[in-house]
DNA sequence: CGGCGAATTGAAATGCATCAAATTGGGTGG
DNA sequence: CCACCCAATTTGATGCATTTCAATTCGCCG
């Protein structure tokens, strides 16, 4: 590794942090830094599992396909957080880049190690792994029974929650909140279980709803928040 | 409890199996078991989480509801399985009976202790916590881009693994296997994001195709498995 | 300015939901 | 033992949200 932990961004947020200086020396030993242009994949579903990580900057999905290349995007990514499945031989799902990305990356095996000599880690790891499991279970909800309007609505509310400070953040405090998706209208789809076209006339009648503006293509401006959250289901 | 955990027909597969017999007794203490029956709800959504338990006999049902009353089963829990969320003030789903069951119930203050105390167990429950967030990453996928056959030809199959033991399965070696589905086609609608008339349809399709047959109205017999599984997307 | 992938828009098809009615079957009391 | 009852299930007819197929249009980069 080149660059220092004591540099790193997410070193309050991420797992790291419940290590002290001398731990986070005889972890940085084991790991190194990795970029990753966007449309990369590090991990293939059903491949060897090898690799555990800290995602440092940008934006990674977490995927699943069918027999017939149906697409599911099971999780999404962002910076602080942990990447990987430790504690088992073969991966499920597939992670790639959804935006230029950088890592922390650790092989498995001496991951897990460190995981076992380290209590607070382990127990760290233990309490986000049942927060993710938490909101994977509420996304079937959202996933079978909302519909095309409230999983568009809930989408783009929770990126704008998520966003900040990842992509370009322009929020004025009272003003509307414009920031850029990072993800394209197929990668939507593929995260809420619908078509691109679905997708782009929801978004067009929230558009002429006044609810958002769409400058450019990827970018996002929340024009009425409370509109957006009764289209969501959120009441 | 009055039963002791010498007697317990789950303890080599539960959490409790990686405790010796002096910390088993220490758990023991703390614990006590408990009856629901069918239809009863133990914990609601919201609710201070006040609970952990590990579930002897019967199943359980984990589930969400939209605020216009839309349910989705988000899990199910067979017997000795690890039901609780550690690590949470309120907890975010609702758990209920599906079928008559016995629980052994210890408080979630104590028990986090417990798992403090020994790491066998805490290591035990995060493999745990990974393979159900796996699993439930793999529900996406079905519920979001599965069609209604494939749902229901999928569940089956899935039943028919994790039923055997649970409800009278008589399986003949080489002959088809029947067993009771612990859920009604209602129950089934909400497991799989349908409705129940379209579950009845699918069901009865597949009896029509010599798939299945339907003795009573919870049976299912497995006429042909291969079919079956082709039916249920697995090629 | 021209090219090309991504996004939008339109028209038609379809799978599942919804609404409604008939049937089954397990349990109870006469 | 049988008749009845009620809830669960099945079956049928119709509607609608979303997909599918098919054109444009947009916006970015050379």
């Amino acid at each position: 590794m080149t660059a220092v932990c004591a540099d790193c961004a997410v070193r309050r947020q991420a797992l790291c942090g419940s290590l002290d200086d001398g731990e986070l020396a005889a972890l940085h030993r084991l790991g190194w830094r990795h970029r990753m242009a966007r449309g990369e994949t590090m991990a293939w579903a059903g491949a060897e599992n090898v690799a555990c990580a800290t995602l440092l900057s940008g934006v990674l999905k977490l995927s699943a396909s069918t027999a017939d290349g149906r697409e599911q995007i099971v999780g999404l990514h962002f910076p602080s957080e942990f990447i990987g499945r430790p504690y088992g031989d073969t991966v499920e799902f597939s992670v790639s880049a959804l935006t230029d990305a950088e890592l922390c990356v650790f092989p498995r095996d001496r991951f897990q190690e460190v995981l076992g000599a380290h209590r607070g880690m382990e127990r760290m790891l233990l309490q986000r792994t049942f927060a993710a499991l938490d909101a994977t279970r509420s996304r079937l909800l959202v996933l079978s029974r909302n519909t095309a309007a409230e999983k568009v609505a809930g989408f783009v509310l929770s990126m704008a929650e998520r966003a900040r400070g990842i992509s370009d953040c322009r929020a004025s405090a009272d003003g509307p909140v414009t920031f850029d998706l990072p993800l394209t209208r197929g990668e939507i789809a593929d995260v809420l279980g619908l078509t691109i076209e679905t997708v782009s006339r929801q978004l067009t009648k929230l558009k002429g709803a006044g609810v958002l503006a769409l400058p450019g293509v990827r970018g996002v401006t929340i024009r009425d928040p409370a509109a957006l959250r009764a289209r969501a289901g959120l009441l």
